[in-house]
DNA sequence: TAGAATCATATTGTAGACAATATTGTTGAA
DNA sequence: TTCAACAATATTGTCTACAATATGATTCTA
């Protein structure tokens, strides 16, 4: 299965696939909520990249008028995960090759600076967060499914942080709440995911290393090898799932 | 006048300095043509920065219905010219120096990597156009009404090309769609202005040579270096700013 | 007078209905 | 059969009205 190809139309189970609108709201308006719910959605691959937002079959879903829900596609427009054509409607975003590729670029620039200054502003608790946190991943590493976990959001955990000890907000936000998600639409296909945790996890250590010792240009530029590495990784996956695709492309 | 403490409502005047929406939509939705107006002036500082936006209020001068004047401020709320408290509503976003010295930061980063990308994609008519609007550059220079608009205008039209000629879409949608618009607030008070078009205008011209000769890295370098400086010549003018300000804050 | 509670007002959030546009299916002619 | 024009349908875009919430002014009490 290619993410390239699978451009078909959501399923017409799609109200089976689909959590419902909690019944009541946490806080914040129901725009707000619908669009934590179809970021989701999207981000765990319910809703296939591709697939067509329907607003009258997804206003009912959710339970809500067509208002709030158009306001939460806006916002979904932002975040790049989906692409609204005037007068034809939204479809989830169609992740390629080109864009891994443009995205991984931007990512590394962006967590380099952010491990920079890290290294610059990190305090001694930070640093012990950061050692704990790798403890908890050296742990979980040596058991089988955790090796998994690892692979999955155990990763990203360690990025977060980083992000988080570089003490910018906006660059926070950038980074947290819209290009890791858009990451992890690449991860929805199972795929061969031959990985590497173990090198992941020794690269961490070496991050780590350079944010204790102030060092933020190591620090920099560490992480962004790790990320060319996770790139070259993908990549590697994306091409080689990329050949079946095509070819069901050709079938079709 | 300093950006910081101008947070004072929209004058009632309002609809004499915002434009109406021209009769026939260009093309797409109006939805699309608001928010074009509406980003134009919070960006020409028509709409001051702090200022609440009134949905009833700009709805009438617009002549539109509230519904599409919401998406339009939620793709606002995405470029993060407007900030949105739920059942509050929307505020034009109030630069501080704290935000300036995040936005330059992550400008520094993404700058950097566009202009490396450049260097090694660009062609040799892609050269000779750097050139050309080099030229133009300095003829303007020359003139002292045209040094005005270098400071104002030339200087982003350096910058848009150079992240055209990256290659990289993502990264300039991310850079002439949002933190362009955005570093246009900075630049809405007369203030002082000594600024440095000579200096600005020679770190150009090393940019493109390194562009020319395919050294990248060179280029990465001289590119943050030259946003680096743009980024002390904003700090030092927006601290000496900010002393009035504040003596504002404590009269009110 | 100072403060808290209450009420009136204004603004935001939401729903439902209608208009405009695009899409799909059908019919007809070449 | 194939293509084009047309009609039927579905979906998006927009408007109006109403409900929910916040804001502020006023009144009342200590």
């Amino acid at each position: 299965m290619s993410i390239i190809v699978d451009n078909n139309e959501a399923p017409k189970s799609l109200a089976v696939a689909l959590s419902p609108l909690p019944p009541v709201a946490a806080t914040g308006t129901r725009a707000d909520s619908v669009f934590d719910l179809l970021r989701a959605s999207i981000v765990q691959g319910e809703l296939a990249p591709g697939s067509k937002i329907n607003e009258p079959q997804l206003s009912k879903l959710y339970g809500i008028s067509r208002g709030p829900l158009r306001e939460a596609i806006r916002r979904l427009e932002g975040c790049k995960l989906v692409e609204i054509k005037a007068n034809v409607g939204a479809r989830v975003v169609e992740l390629d090759i080109q864009k891994a590729i443009e995205i991984y670029e931007i990512r590394e620039a962006l967590e380099g600076l952010a491990c920079g200054l890290a290294a610059e502003r990190a305090t001694a608790s930070d640093c012990d967060q950061l050692r704990a946190l790798l403890a908890r991943h050296e742990a979980q590493i040596e058991s089988e499914d955790g090796k998994r976990y690892y692979q999955k959001e155990g990763d990203l955990d360690f990025h977060y942080l980083i992000v988080s000890l570089s003490g910018n907000t906006r660059l926070f936000n950038l980074l947290c709440d819209e290009l890791y998600h858009l990451l992890r639409l690449y991860r929805v296909q199972p795929s061969s995911q031959p990985s590497r945790p173990a090198q992941a996890f020794k690269e961490h250590h070496r991050i780590v290393d350079a944010i204790e010792e102030r060092d933020s240009v190591l620090a920099e530029l560490l992480m962004r090898r790790h990320i060319a590495s996770a790139k070259a990784t993908l990549l590697a996956q994306l091409e080689s799932d990329s050949e079946p695709g095509l070819i069901a492309v050709a079938i079709r």
